[in-house]
RNA sequence: GCCGGGAUGAUGAAAUGGUAGACAUAGGGGACUUAAAAUCCCCAGACCGAUUACGGUCGUGUGGGUUCGAGUCCCACUCCCGGCACCA
C-alpha cells in the first residue's frame, strides 16, 4: 500500500466529484428532502478564514450523513457579493468593484472546493449579477406595491470631508473614537435626507412572537427580542395649563410601563424633538417665559447625534424647565412642572415621559438635579421568611398572617426580613456579630437553652443576617425559584408556604413594619437609608395613592389607567428599516421620479434596472450612480423628458434577505423562484452562521418571508426552522483575528501540508461547535496521526469475523457518531471514531466488517481519505456509502466493571462481572471485596444502593 | 447598569446525578535507528507515607445546601468573555 498522500487523493476526489456533479440536489426525488444552508460569504479580498471552515465543515459533514441516510439534501453556496470594502477598494485603486469581486469569488471558490465540500454547484449565485438583483428589485416593487416601502426625510451621519453618508459602524474610528468617519476621523455631523424604508415595524409582533416556533440558540432569540424591544403599557394624556391667560389649554400623551405610579408623577418631560417643543418655540407662539433658554438647549440637543449621546456621562442629565407652562398630573390633579430634555427620545413611545422620580432610576437622577420632589407611591413587599422562638413550645408563633408579627414580638425572638423583589434585604436584628461580614461563614455554639441541639454550627451569614440550619436554607432556595413567599416556624420543621398567586400572604408593608414599634429599632436606619438613597423600581403595595393605597401594583396598573382614562398600548424600540445607500456596489432601487418629483416604481418589465458603469468612485457628496449619464438618458428614454433616476442603491441586507428562496430554483427567469420550487425546498431546515451579524440579517430574512406570507406567495411564516452558531476562532494567543493585527490565519497553507481531511477533522476536533476557542497549530498534527492510522489499518484488512470486543465497540462507535451527528457534536464524534481505530490498530488483523463501519462513520467527516480507501480495499461504493445502524443488542458487552463505594467514597471495584449481574450477586461480590470489607468493617451497613453495571454504594454509620 | 455565555490537568477538552480528566497536543521514559525525524510501547491531577505491586488525603473558580452519591441540581458570591445600553 502507498503512503498516504493527502495532494493526490484529495485533488483525484475533487476532480471526480466535480464531474459526476455528485452533490446536485434533485428536483424531482420522492426522497425526503432537507435543506442545510451556510451563511452565504460576503468574497472579500483576502480570501476564506479558519472561522468560514468551520461553519462549513459542520453543514459539510451534517450533508453528507443525511445523504447517507437517504435523504434529498439541497446544500448550496453562493456569494454575498455586493458591499463596501469592494467599493472602498475601488475609491483607493479605481479598480472596478465588479472586477475585484469576480477575482474574490474565485478565491473563494477555489478555497471551498478544496475543502471538498459538497456544495450543489449548479445552483451558486451571486447577489451582484443582473440575473440576481432583477429580483431583489423585483422585491422592492413587491414591498412598494404593498405599501411596505415608502420614501421619509431621516438624519443620517455624515462625513462633511468624504462627503459621504456614513453607516452608523463606521462612525467609529479604528482606536475605537467613537463619532467620527472611520476613514478620515472628522467629526461626523447629522444631515437629513429624503430616503427608503421598508416597513418591519408592521411586522414586530410577529416577528417576536414566532420566535416561538423556531429551533434557535435561546441567546439569538432573546437577542432577537430585545432588538425588536417591545413594551407592555398604557398611554396617558396629561393635560397642560399655562399661566399666560386666554391660552388654550393643551394634551399632551405619555407612555408608560408603570401606570401603577402615576399617583408619584411629579414632573413631566418632553424629548427636544417633540412636536410641541417645536412649535412652542416658533416665533408665532408664546406660551414660554424662557423661550430663548429652551430654544438655545434644543437646538444644542438636535445637533448631537445618537453617538454624542453615548459619549456624554450617561447619567449626567441636562435640561430645561418649561417656564409658564405647567401639566396636570391625571391621577391626583396637581398642577407638576415641565422640562425638557435629551434624556427623552423622540422617536421612542410618544416623545414625553411622566416624570416618577421615587420608582424610577432615570427619573430619579434627573429629580435630584433639578430639585423636583420625589414621592414615594409603591412600597416594597415585605416577606417574613424566618423567626427564631425563644424555648418554649407556647411562645411558638401561631404564624397568623395579619397579626403574628404585632401580637408575639417580644424581646428576644430573632427574626429574618426579606424586602421582596428590591435586590435589597434587611437583616436579622442583633445577630450578625461585631467583625462579620455577609458572605463569611460564622461559626455558632449550639447551646442547650437555645433549644437546638444537632444543628450545623457553620453557618453562612447572609446579606441580611444568617440563618442556622439547613432547614432555612431549603426555604430560601424555594423562595427564589418558585416565588412562593415563606413563612417559617421557629422550631425549623413547621414552615407555611404563602402563595403569591393565591394572596394567602402574610405581606406587610415597610410601612406596617416601621409602625411596629419592636421593629423600629431593627429597621428604621435601613429603611431610611433605603428611602432616601435609591429608587425602587421592583413590585409592592400602593401608597399615597389615593383609593389604590394597599392595593398589590401589578393589580393597581389596570385600575388606574381607567382611572385616569388612559389606553393599554404597546410600543416597540424597532424602527423601520433603512434601505437608502448613498454608495455604488449595490443594487439600484428600482424607482424613478417624474418633473415634479414625485416616485414611480420601475416596472417590472424593465428589470434587472441595471447598474451603470459610467460613474466614477471617488465621494462627490452625491451617491454615485448621479454621475452616470448612462442611467439618465435610460431613464428619459424610457419616461420622457424631465424624469430622473433615483441614484441610491440598497443596503447589501435587502440581498440577503431573500438569497435562501433563489438557491430552490437559481436560474429561474420569471420568478425568484418558483412555488414548487419553493414548496419542495423550504424552509430552511438547518441554518448555520457566525452570531456576530445575526440580529440584522436574520430579522430582515424574516420579515421578507413575513411579508411573502401575509401577500399569500408562500405559506410558511419563518425561514430558518433550525438556527446553529459556529463559535469564532480566535489566534494562537487566544485574542480575536484581525487583519490589522496580522493574526488571521489561513487555511490554505494547512491543507497544503496537512491535507483538508485533516484540517476539516482538526477543525472539528478542537472543541464543541459553538465555543469560541483558540487555533492551534500544535494540534493538528494529532488528527493527521489518526487518519494515517486510519491509512494503514487498510494494509490489515482481513476477511475475518470480529471478536466480541470489537463488535461491541463497532455497534457503540455507531450509536455514538450517529447520536453525536445528529445534534452537530463533531468534536465527539471525532474522538469516537479515534478510539474505534486505536482498538483495531491493536489487533493482529482488522476483520473487514470493522473497516467498512469505520469507513461509513468517518466518510462525512474526512470524505477524501475514505472515498479513497474504499477504493484501494475494494469496496462498492454502495457497500459503504449508506449509514450503517447500530444493532441494539450488541451494544452492551458481556462483563462490566462495578464500581463500590462506601459511604460515596470510591473504595473498590468489580472486574469482569458478568453483565447485567443480580443485585444480591453484586452485592455479595462487593461485600467479599477485601478492600471493601476493610472499609465496611468500620462500621454497621444500614442501605446499599445498586446501579446497574455502574456502582454500587454502601451507607455505613 | 441590564441581558446572555463561561470557569475542569501544562494546553484544547470529555463526562443521561453514578469510577472526574475519555480523545488529542505538549511533556517524561523506553523500543527501533550510527544519529535524527517518523513510527510503536509505557508514564503522567496535586499532596502525604511507603517505594516490590501499594495505601491515604485533597481535587472540576469561591462559600453553602439538597442527595446514598454533585463537575452536573439549588442558593449566594468572585472573575472572565460577548451583546445591548438614558427605550420611560
Amino acid at each position: 500500500m502507498e503512503q498516504y498522500d493527502h495532494k493526490k487523493i484529495e485533488q483525484k476526489w475533487q476532480q471526480r466529484w466535480h464531474e459526476s456533479e455528485a452533490f446536485r440536489a434533485d428536483n424531482s426525488s420522492s426522497k425526503e428532502k432537507i435543506y442545510i444552508l451556510d451563511m452565504f460569504p460576503y468574497p472579500s479580498g483576502s480570501g476564506l478564514h479558519v472561522g468560514h471552515v468551520e461553519g462549513y465543515t459542520a453543514t459539510d459533514i451534517y450533508s453528507r450523513y443525511k445523504r447517507a441516510q437517504g435523504y434529498n439534501v439541497l446544500h448550496p453556496m453562493g456569494w454575498d457579493a455586493f458591499g463596501l470594502p469592494a467599493e472602498n477598494y475601488a475609491i483607493k485603486t479605481g479598480i472596478p468593484p465588479v472586477q475585484t469581486t469576480a477575482s474574490s469569488i474565485d478565491t473563494f471558490r477555489g478555497q471551498i472546493k478544496r475543502l471538498g465540500l459538497s456544495y450543489d454547484w449548479s445552483r451558486e449565485i451571486g447577489t451582484h449579477t443582473p440575473e440576481y438583483y432583477k429580483w431583489t428589485q423585483w422585491f422592492f416593487l413587491f414591498l412598494y406595491n404593498n405599501g411596505l416601502a415608502e420614501k421619509r426625510v431621516a438624519k443620517v451621519n455624515w462625513c462633511p470631508k468624504d462627503q459621504t453618508v456614513l453607516a452608523n459602524e463606521q462612525t467609529v474610528s479604528e482606536s475605537g473614537e467613537k463619532g467620527v468617519c472611520v476613514r478620515c476621523g472628522t467629526k461626523v455631523v447629522q444631515k437629513d435626507l429624503a430616503q427608503w424604508f421598508f416597513k418591519i415595524t408592521d411586522f414586530a409582533d410577529a416577528l417576536v412572537d414566532d420566535l416561538d416556533q423556531v429551533d434557535w440558540p435561546e441567546s439569538t432569540k432573546i437577542n432577537q427580542r430585545n432588538w425588536i424591544g417591545r413594551s407592555e403599557g398604557a398611554e396617558v394624556s396629561f393635560k397642560v395649563v399655562f399661566d399666560k391667560p386666554d391660552t388654550k389649554e393643551g394634551l399632551i400623551p405619555v407612555f408608560t410601563t408603570r401606570p401603577d405610579t402615576l399617583f408619584g408623577v411629579t414632573y413631566m418631560v418632553l424629548a427636544p424633538e417633540h412636536a410641541w417643543i417645536t412649535l412652542a418655540i416658533d416665533d408665532n407662539h408664546d406660551v414660554l417665559v424662557n423661550k430663548e433658554e429652551v430654544k438655545a438647549y434644543v437646538v444644542a440637543a438636535k445637533n448631537k447625534t445618537d453617538l454624542d449621546r453615548q459619549i456624554d456621562d450617561a447619567k449626567e442629565k441636562t435640561g430645561v424647565k418649561l417656564e409658564g407652562v405647567w401639566a396636570i398630573n391625571p391621577a391626583t390633579k396637581e398642577k407638576i412642572p415641565m422640562y425638557v430634555a435629551d434624556y427623552v427620545l423622540g422617536g421612542y413611545g410618544t416623545g414625553a415621559v411622566m416624570g416618577v422620580p421615587a420608582h424610577d432610576e432615570r427619573d430619579f437622577a434627573f429629580a435630584k438635579k433639578f430639585n423636583v420632589p420625589v414621592k414615594q407611591v409603591v412600597a416594597p413587599y415585605v416577606v417574613i421568611t424566618g423567626v427564631d422562638a425563644p424555648q418554649s413550645e407556647e411562645n411558638i408563633i401561631k404564624f397568623d398572617a395579619e397579626s403574628a408579627i404585632i401580637k408575639h414580638w417580644e424581646k428576644d425572638l430573632y427574626y429574618v426580613v426579606e424586602f421582596a423583589n428590591t435586590g435589597h434585604h434587611g437583616f436579622v436584628g442583633g445577630h450578625v456579630e461585631e467583625g462579620e461580614k455577609p458572605g463569611e461563614t460564622a461559626v455558632r455554639e449550639a447551646t442547650e437553652e437555645s433549644g437546638y441541639k444537632n444543628i450545623k454550627k457553620s453557618t453562612q451569614l447572609f446579606e441580611y443576617g444568617y440563618s442556622r440550619g439547613y432547614k432555612v436554607r431549603k426555604s430560601r432556595e424555594e423562595l427564589c425559584r418558585d416565588r412562593i413567599y415563606i413563612v417559617e416556624l421557629a422550631d425549623r420543621e413547621r414552615t407555611d408556604i404563602v402563595d403569591k398567586e393565591t394572596k394567602q400572604g402574610s405581606w406587610k408593608t415597610a410601612d406596617e413594619i416601621l409602625k411596629d414599634p419592636v421593629l423600629i429599632n431593627h429597621h428604621k436606619l435601613y429603611f431610611e437609608h433605603y428611602i432616601q438613597n435609591a429608587q425602587f423600581t421592583g413590585d409592592g403595595v400602593l401608597v399615597n395613592s389615593g383609593t389604590f393605597d394597599g392595593m398589590p401594583n401589578e393589580e393597581a396598573k389596570k385600575k388606574i389607567i381607567e382611572f385616569v382614562g388612559g389606553k393599554v398600548t404597546k410600543t416597540y424600540k424597532l424602527r423601520d428599516w433603512l434601505i437608502s445607500r448613498q454608495r455604488y456596489w449595490g443594487a439600484p432601487i428600482p424607482v424613478v421620479y417624474d418633473p415634479e418629483g414625485k416616485p414611480h416604481a420601475v416596472p417590472e418589465e424593465h428589470l434587472p434596472w441595471i447598474l451603470p458603469t459610467d460613474v466614477e468612485f471617488k465621494p462627490t457628496g452625491v451617491s454615485p450612480l448621479g454621475q452616470s449619464k448612462e442611467l439618465l438618458e435610460r431613464t428619459e428614454k424610457i419616461f420622457g423628458k424631465g424624469w430622473t433616476p433615483e441614484i441610491d442603491t440598497m443596503d447589501t441586507f435587502v440581498c440577503s434577505s431573500w438569497y435562501f428562496f433563489r438557491f430552490a430554483d437559481p436560474h429561474n427567469e420569471n420568478e425568484f423562484a418558483s412555488p414548487e420550487a419553493i414548496k419542495k425546498w423550504l424552509p430552511v431546515d438547518l441554518y448555520m452562521g457566525g452570531a456576530e451579524h445575526t440580529v440584522l440579517h436574520l430579522m430582515y430574512a424574516r420579515f421578507f418571508t413575513k411579508a411573502l406570507q401575509k401577500f399569500g406567495l408562500i405559506s410558511f411564516s419563518e425561514p430558518f426552522l433550525k438556527l446553529r452558531h459556529q463559535g469564532t476562532i480566535l489566534a494562537e494567543d487566544g485574542t480575536k483575528m484581525s487583519k490589522s493585527v496580522g493574526n488571521v490565519i489561513n487555511p490554505d497553507e494547512f491543507i497544503e501540508l496537512y491535507g483538508a481531511d485533516t484540517v476539516r477533522l482538526y477543525e472539528m476536533f478542537m472543541g464543541p461547535l459553538e465555543a469560541m476557542k483558540p487555533w492551534n497549530t500544535k494540534s493538528i498534527i494529532g488528527v493527521r496521526r489518526f487518519l494515517e492510522r486510519v491509512w494503514k489499518l487498510g494494509e490489515k484488512v482481513a476477511d475475518i469475523a470480529p471478536d466480541l470486543a470489537t463488535e461491541t465497540l463497532r455497534n457503540q462507535t455507531i450509536k455514538k457518531v450517529s447520536e453525536d451527528l445528529d445534534v452537530l457534536k463533531m468534536n465527539t464524534a471525532v474522538s469516537a471514531l479515534m478510539v474505534f481505530s486505536n482498538h483495531l490498530a491493536g489487533l493482529e488483523q482488522v476483520p473487514r466488517p470493522a473497516y467498512v463501519t469505520l469507513l461509513q462513520l468517518l466518510a462525512p467527516l474526512a470524505p477524501h481519505i475514505t472515498y479513497e480507501l474504499a477504493e484501494v480495499v475494494g469496496l462498492e461504493h454502495s457497500e459503504w456509502s449508506v449509514w450503517p445502524t447500530a444493532d441494539e443488542t450488541k451494544l452492551v458487552s458481556h462483563t462490566v466493571s462495578i464500581a463500590v463505594q462506601v459511604n460515596g467514597k470510591l473504595r473498590g471495584s468489580l472486574t469482569d462481572v458478568p453483565s447485567g449481574v443480580s443485585e444480591d450477586e453484586a452485592l455479595t461480590l462487593a461485600r467479599t471485596n477485601p478492600a471493601v470489607a476493610l472499609w465496611l468493617a468500620k462500621g454497621k451497613e444500614v442501605k446499599a444502593i445498586y446501579v446497574p453495571n455502574k456502582i454500587i454504594n454502601f451507607v455505613v454509620l
